[in-house]
DNA sequence: CTGAAAGCGCTTACAG
DNA sequence: CTGAAAGCGCTTACAG
């Protein structure tokens, strides 16, 4: 029905050899010889079976995405991000949920690699961190690339942001604004970004000889309730913080709705930053000041690692060479100076 | 290097061809032959080559989603169901963004079907009604499933909710707690979806004898910040509604952020209700009623109609059968009572 | 109930 | 610069 490389070689009076080397942009075809493929090509419409190359190449031209995140905003940015690069090098993607503390973990990721024989899997976190999923990647040999990861671990590359630095100049935006008192939301414990954004905070506090008060520390989970829970106990006491730093932008926005609840002005009772920047932060009235992460970058970045064989290479010398992507402070209408 | 079908032959001890009938369950197999094979399976680890057995069976155990969805909640819960279904089955899900306003559009779809032979594609709204995307999708034989689409088309099945009657029966809970002033605002003009529910609404209340005012509907975009543009069109004049009812949980979310602007309360001054009980919906503050919409299940339906190859017959007869969900009222905390 | 042979549509050495 | 042959790892008729 569809046709194939018997086809095209009959119509253009070539063998199939002389086909797939013009179909894979091979060397040695004479321009005339060539032209005569493409021709014969275009007239039956004609598209190389993916399986039969597949299974010729030991290759699927298949990527696939393990995922385990809460923001519905983060993974569809990352997976358009990757999907664009895909396509411009005629690969797909194939989205994989895995639920990290199933039991039999191993008995669902191995499947997955071992049937689609995909040419690389990418991990975000807190998939990246997670050993198991990582030795079973490693033992059967398959190149992966890991997002934002804890530990440094050699035989994948690492697609990351600076984390550290972005909180610590966030954080240096809110002080230079006059805050003193600033309470922050700590993100999902199991995602090593959340460490590190905390730590930059700690860090410009610090050299600004800030205190940080435990009442003012609260551990979150990356989602709009645990900013909304977060942000009563940051602000019913007597004492409140003049400024609230959340580890990301839903539970900024969960914050934002606690203190509306409460009846505080933003920005001039009181001042909001996350990090993100997913849609629903600029279109929140205030416009929330925060971290432009570049998600849909990220996962161009990744898709292009294992397409271009980066991925295979770290595997086979076991090192992990890691692509640090630019971040940016956004400054909206959630900040602003503190009250008097 | 993985082991093939020929290495569990041998420590099997028996043909290839056995081999293939266990692993695809077929009958006329003895249960101690059967036995042998699965002990070798184990023992190798063997899990077949879906190129390989793709190329033979010339299906791809693929299917592939088409969207151009707004709303990233919607997307990945969908996406979410989809893969449930796949997994069960041994399928897998390829998600490709179809931007319907592309100068050329079959040069991107073609590609994507011809090359990749999935089994089937999932079109979701309002993919589902793009004319050219379903003649490429018809001309190449390709099964495949329409989420709620707008015109009856015969050739594929379609998976849907009563859109119409969820909006009644909204439309019916806001005027039974005493609205009669009661705003809407209005989806997407390409997505069917968003004139069935305008339809209930009206339906709704024309039943009571209520006034559908023109000030009082407004044209959103089923995004946040077209409900919160909406809002202030609907909220800023003096003969302002009671109760808005928006298409989809972003625009309510927006709506409800523009009523905080105004320092209305909610719901003691306005009562608003969304559409699809998003999870952003339910841990906003307050709580939003809203429609249950199955999306996470419209996902599963989708994907099993094409594995279990209703999608496949439905082209070969051209007609459409259709699976409609149901949908539930979830009455929270952000309707009550009009002021008075 | 089981198996030997051919074929799915490509690519990879190997010749020339 | 071009081609004939073998092979990738399965399944599908066809025998027995």
């Amino acid at each position: 029905m569809a046709p194939t490389i018997y086809d095209v070689a009959d119509k253009a009076g070539v063998s199939i050899k002389t086909v797939s080397r013009v179909m894979n942009a091979m060397p040695n075809v004479r321009p005339e010889t060539r032209d005569l493929v493409m021709s014969a090509v275009a007239a039956l419409n004609y598209r190389p079976n993916i399986s039969a190359r597949s299974l010729a190449k030991a290759r699927s031209f298949l990527i696939a995405v393990f995922f385990d995140n809460p923001s519905a905003g983060y993974v569809t940015e990352f997976q358009l991000g990757a999907i664009a690069r895909c396509r411009e090098a005629g690969f797909h993607l194939t989205m994989e949920p895995i639920d990290a503390l199933a039991p039999d973990l191993d008995g669902i990721v191995l499947p997955l690699i071992s049937a689609l024989r995909v040419d690389g899997v990418i991990l975000t976190s807190p998939v990246s961190d997670n050993q198991l999923v990582l030795q079973v990647l490693q033992d059967s040999g398959t190149p992966y690339v890991r997002i934002a990861p804890d530990q440094v671990q050699g035989g994948a590359p690492e697609v990351r942001m600076d984390d550290v630095q972005a909180a610590y100049e966030m954080t240096r935006h809110l002080i230079d604004l006059g805050h003193r008192d600033i309470g922050f939301i700590r993100g999902h414990p199991t995602h090593s970004a959340a460490r590190l954004r905390f730590d930059g905070f700690c860090k410009a506090m610090a050299d600004r000889g800030l205190e940080v008060r435990d009442r003012w520390i609260q551990q979150g989970f990356f989602s709009f309730r645990s900013g909304f829970e977060c942000a009563e106990a940051l602000l019913s006491a007597s004492d409140r913080p003049t400024a609230i730093f959340a580890s990301n932008d839903d539970m900024a926005l969960g914050a934002m709705a606690m203190a509306y609840r409460l009846g505080l002005n933003i920005p001039n009772d009181l001042s909001i930053a996350g990090f993100d920047d997913t849609p629903a932060g600029s279109v929140m009235w205030p416009q929330l000041t925060t971290v432009r992460q570049p998600i849909f970058d990220m996962g161009a970045a990744a898709a292009d690692l294992i397409i271009s064989g980066e991925a295979k290479a770290a595997l086979a010398a076991h090192n992990c060479p890691s692509r640090v992507l630019e971040f940016r402070i956004i400054a909206r209408e959630s900040t602003a100076p503190p009250p008097n």
